[in-house]
DNA sequence: TTAAATTATGTTAGCGATAACATGATGGTT
DNA sequence: AACCATCATGTTATCGCTAACATAATTTAA
């Protein structure tokens, strides 16, 4: 193992104090040119590279940022970590990973190491099975920044960056509204995730606002899947002629693959006998035969808004305690018939 | 700002040296048992958390492994991070995420950093624009560990976990031939990467072997993205009427879905009259109007291998230089007409 | 019972860097 | 020439922890 070149080597082979070294290395004023250029080029000579670990430890700052996802193969997290990523290499600092697999034992876990780690803030978005809220608290009580990112919790005085799901919900189907739609349903999501609950309300919300009654058949649950929105349109297309729905907001855009091929299995066609929308902008979304009409969730802006937010926290530009709400983009395509 | 308890507070409030409380954390032996448990009560009532800073400076030990991935968007590059994450974590390592946006001169900037925390090894997957080596030379000569995984660099003698493109493109294409189909044409990719390259060496190497001259105007340059597969299709269709090939081998998914999209506008149909095939196991792969036929890659395993390889090298349990390929599977669909 | 072996605990030094203070060198001012 | 400001450099202590050695307490063996 070859050894490794530290600042006071580099002070023994000049003649002179580590001091005047770290001092040349860091740009600090009180430096004579001369000796500043000698020490430059000597580390450089001498393959010097400084140890974050020591300065950290004097410095009580490491410049790292933890960043807690809960499932990194989801195509959304990988885009908000390209955001976070980018502000704070900005900002120089440098981000450590950690990945629950939505696993809530794993999340404290981890959330230990990066405080372990000493990282100067923490971003987190909560894994589905956490029901404990105490290791939050605990980082708060630390004084150790923390900002949650997409799925977050309230009540604790935590910052929060996520997605506008309910007034993005009652867009999608203001959208169908305003182009003559009237008896339009809804393909709902697992009834205890936030997301689902926000995206039924939202829904409900344009709807009771053009004042026609809201026809409670027409709300089915179904699933964050293809299947499970295959099966619900199935359910749909069940009712009496008449009772059918023209129109379908489907919770995300998976479920509305599912539906569009039960309704193309029917017989029927998109958009001409029922439209449909999804939500997520799902890589496939373009794709299909009917290309679908979506909401588009900026997940690279969640990524920087959080961090940018983070980074405040730390360096002590800001203490207020936000919500910040990122808003979808209504993409509109084919399978809406707008 | 709270202030954090250290083990030298613990040891204070029990009237003990530093050190006991050191050893009782620790596990090590030589504590007395009635000790170690006041140590770890008074721990856990005061709230401590280790500074894996310190530790790390006096033990020149980090137990974290530097990941320098080039393009975090890409679906490959997070299946492969969870590979590595999920081996890491098992043996008790931590990752540092390093996204170098395919930017040479990031790259060296986010590996420099990488040495400047301490990692105790790295796993690379060079940038597309580097062209300079000496950065990884420099790091071998620190004798850090490293292992280089998708995109490896030949002749520096460093393990290497990567794909088998040729021999998975040859098997592909063979199976083309064995099904009977005999003008065999090739959209290939970008000719300065060399997974373009070698897909395109495996594709010769299996209608090589069957004594069938190749037709040099049945390969045509084409690249990895969607225009680029329609272009170098509708080029193929152009071709006289008996020249026109009867089955494509796409560098590819999206090239093949472009592909695909030139076949269905020239009024043909997939795969009565022309077959097709891509590769890399796209998520829309299985979408397609025609289930597209490809080879999957284990992104998962070569974040494992790579990992467990490099944890080897870090713990002197290995010091060989390996080459480890990881063999791609063919998934047989419609789009092959087999 | 007393020396030797074993076990529990303490002391000192140092990981590699920097803050804070101290000192030495230079130069300008009256 | 004497004095003070300014700049360049050095010294010491410390960040929180652990290795290595030293010492004290206890047990075992003869």
């Amino acid at each position: 193992m070859p050894k490794r070149v530290t600042a006071k080597e580099i002070a023994q082979a000049l003649g002179i104090s580590t001091m005047t070294v770290s001092r040349a290395l860091n740009n600090r004023p009180n430096v004579d040119e001369k000796t500043r250029q000698k020490v430059l080029e000597t580390a450089r000579k001498m393959g010097y590279i400084p140890n974050l670990i020591a300065k950290s430890l004097v410095l009580r700052k490491t410049s790292t940022i933890g960043v807690v996802v809960p499932e990194i193969t989801h195509s959304f997290f990988p885009e908000v970590v390209r955001g976070i990523e980018e502000v704070s290499y900005q900002a120089g600092y440098h981000i450590i990973l950690a990945h629950t697999n939505e696993n809530a034992q794993r999340e404290i876990s981890v959330i230990h190491t990066l405080i372990s780690k000493q990282v100067d803030g923490l971003l987190v978005s909560i894994s589905q099975s956490v029901e404990n809220f105490e290791i939050y608290q605990q980082v708060v009580q630390r004084g150790l920044p923390l900002v949650f990112y997409d799925r977050c919790v309230k009540g604790l005085g935590v910052n929060c960056v996520r997605l506008d799901d309910r007034e993005s919900a009652a867009k999608i189907t203001r959208h169908l509204i305003e182009h003559g739609y009237e008896r339009i349903a809804h393909i709902s999501g697992p009834q205890n995730v936030l997301i689902s609950e926000m995206r039924l309300k939202g829904f409900k919300d344009a709807v009771e606002a053009t004042g026609i009654e809201l026809d409670e058949r027409l709300i089915v649950p179904g699933g964050f899947h293809e299947e499970s929105g295959y099966r619900a349109m199935q359910q749909l297309l069940a009712l009496p002629a008449g009772k059918r729905p023209r129109a379908v907001v489907a919770v995300n855009d998976p479920a509305a693959f599912g539906a569009m091929k039960a309704i193309l299995e029917a017989g029927l066609r998109i958009p001409q006998d029922v439209a449909i929308v999804g939500f997520s902008d799902d890589i496939r979304a373009e794709l299909m035969v009917s290309p679908l009409t979506t909401i588009r969730q900026n997940a690279y802006e969640i990524g920087r808004r959080a961090a940018l937010k983070l980074i405040d926290l730390i360096e002590e530009k800001s203490n207020s305690v936000e919500e910040i709400v990122i808003h979808g983009e209504l993409v509109v395509r084919h399978s809406c018939g707008c």
